[in-house]
RNA sequence: GGCCCUGUCGUCUAGCGGUACAAGGACGCCACCCUUUCAAGGUGGAGGUCGCGGGUUCGAAUCCCGCCAGGGUCACCA
């Protein structure tokens, strides 16, 4: 039997990271058993459902390069199969409609609470006559369809991650299967479609395993053979709760937007509820794919590491050839404001040098030009409490001669460091005492990459400027005129 | 509350009854080295009574039972 997955994400909001992590498993178990992995979408909330949320679930799956065999399959389109079986279980009398409001049913619910019943719907509607019917039609109710709830049934699933779990339909009540509008709910139009596309395994949420023993109940009803389920553990946050909104990163545009790499995602993702037999760190997509196997899915909840995120993004960084690390910073450099819109082929030869100093010093892509600023900025501030580090008088007349070595440099890194440490041992002074000042008067900054490279990739005009205006500077805050 | 899932260093995990597991790796943390700063890199270190308590066994992180803790779920949402 050949294996086909599927992933099905609800417009219903963006791509949330968890979600994402399903679909790579799911990609990743497709790609090693050269299976099929289909894209459905579940878009039966018709109050909630938005094409926005849809496009964005899209082009994520694309950026990740979860790209589908199939697909997609919208929901909303295949309304007439939904009704079909729909239809079937009302003839063979295992569903029924039901005319209780939700304002009845909400009451109900209420009171079985207080009285601390278990909260079931309690039938009603399961006998109604035919005039009952038609007087409730005439009243101008659309009804729900609710499957008929078969008693003391013993469901099992053989998870393929959990191992075997069982429910009781005890616990199960007639649940709604279609509801008013003739749409169809979830749990019903999940069995149809994984049963008409031929899904053999359903990975997916935990928060579904409860969803498990109704589908399993669908399944008979139609006597349709179940595919195998796999339960993936929910991913928490650092305070052990389900990830959510509140603490920031959890959609995926997020962190694409903060520069991570789609491999580093993917990697660090996988790693999140799957350890392959070596337990290594770094696999790239192609030894994830060779390894991957349902076998080594955890079952335990993982709580999402960021730092952990970003290393693993660094690692991938650095891996990158020049070219494409410049080419993917520039997105970032564009945002910033740091570079026009259309930039130029002499532009980006121009940046890449420079861009490359930062290859090995940042996590993210939107690092850099939040460290890197004083580059792309025709002015940099100084700062006069820093400044004050230095504020000696023969500072500046040390740094008055180095001047005129630097105009007369040929201004290649490696002759600008001679330059300036043969001057400080000339002077008797430690290099450091010269490059920490020059540092900052080059950047506004007090950490940079080498800072004669950072010279260079200035370029000698710009740079001479900037020290210049830093010996000023220091020259008035010492003589204040 | 009912039902269900889970429980190895702060975090992700290896481990599946016994060959150095008096628990290994990675991230993070600390120290030192390197060094022009910060990173990176190198070396070393701290950190776990394997949730707790009972069994089973010559032997248990590994098997069984109970407890506890955390999480998920109880919609005309998915």
């Amino acid at each position: 039997m050949s294996v086909r997955v599927r992933f099905a994400p609800s417009p219903t909001g963006r791509l949330h990271i968890g979600s994402a992590r399903t679909a790579l498993f799911n990609w990743l178990f497709a790609r090693h058993e050269k299976g099929a992995f289909v894209l459905r979408i579940e878009d039966t909330d018709r109050e909630r459902s938005r094409k926005e949320y849809l496009d964005t679930i899209l082009s994520d799956l694309v950026w990740l390069g979860l790209t589908w065999d199939e697909g997609p399959y919208y929901q909303s389109l295949r309304l007439s199969l939904y009704q079909e079986f729909a239809r079937s279980l009302l003839d063979s009398g295992k569903a029924y409609y039901c005319y209780c409001s939700p304002a009845e049913l909400t009451l109900k619910k209420e009171k079985a609470i207080l009285e601390k019943q278990p909260v079931k719907y309690d039938g009603t509607c399961r006998m109604l006559s035919l005039k009952q019917k038609s007087a409730f039609e005439s009243e101008g109710r659309k009804p729900v369809l609710r499957f008929l709830c078969p008693e003391n049934v013993k469901l099992s699933v053989e998870d393929a991650v959990r191992g075997k779990v069982d429910f009781s339909s005890e616990v199960l009540d007639d649940f709604v299967i279609v509801k008013s509008d003739g749409f169809p709910v979830y749990n019903f139009a999940c069995v149809i479609d994984d049963h008409d596309l031929k899904i053999s395994h359903v990975l997916r949420g935990e928060e579904h395993l409860s969803n498990t023993p109704r589908q399993l109940l669908l399944y008979r009803a139609f006597d349709w053979i179940p595919p195998i389920f796999g339960h993936l553990s929910i991913i928490l946050d650092e305070n052990r709760k389900k990830l959510s909104k509140r603490e920031g990163s959890t959609f995926l545009d997020e962190f694409r937007e903060a520069g991570f790499l789609p491999e580093a995602l993917l990697n660090f993702l996988a790693l999140l509820g799957w350890a392959p037999k070596e337990n290594k760190e770094k696999l790239p997509l192609e030894d994830m794919i060779q390894r991957f196997a349902l076998n080594g899915i955890i079952k335990s909840p993982a709580i999402f590491d960021f730092k952990k995120l970003e290393w693993m993004n660094s690692q991938y960084i650095r891996e990158l050839t020049p070219e494409q690390f410049t080419e993917a910073v520039i997105p970032f450099l564009k945002k910033a404001g740091f570079l026009p819109e259309k930039e130029l082929k002499e532009e980006k030869n121009r940046i890449l040098p420079f861009i490359s100093l930062y290859q090995e010093r940042i996590k993210k892509l939107k690092d850099f030009p939040e460290q890197a600023r004083f580059f792309f900025l025709e002015e940099i501030d100084l700062d006069l409490s820093v400044l004050k580090k230095w504020d000696k008088p023969e500072l500046i007349f040390l740094f008055e001669e180095l001047l005129g070595k630097i105009r007369n440099s040929s201004f290649r890194s490696e002759d600008l460091e001679k330059a300036v440490r043969e001057f400080a041992d000339l002077k008797g002074i430690k290099a450091g005492d010269l490059i920490h000042p020059l540092r900052y008067f080059l950047t506004g900054q007090e950490n940079s990459p080498g800072i004669f490279d950072v010279m260079v990739s200035l370029g000698k005009e710009k740079a001479i400027l900037r020290i210049e205006k830093g010996v000023l500077t220091l020259k008035r805050l010492m003589n204040p005129a």
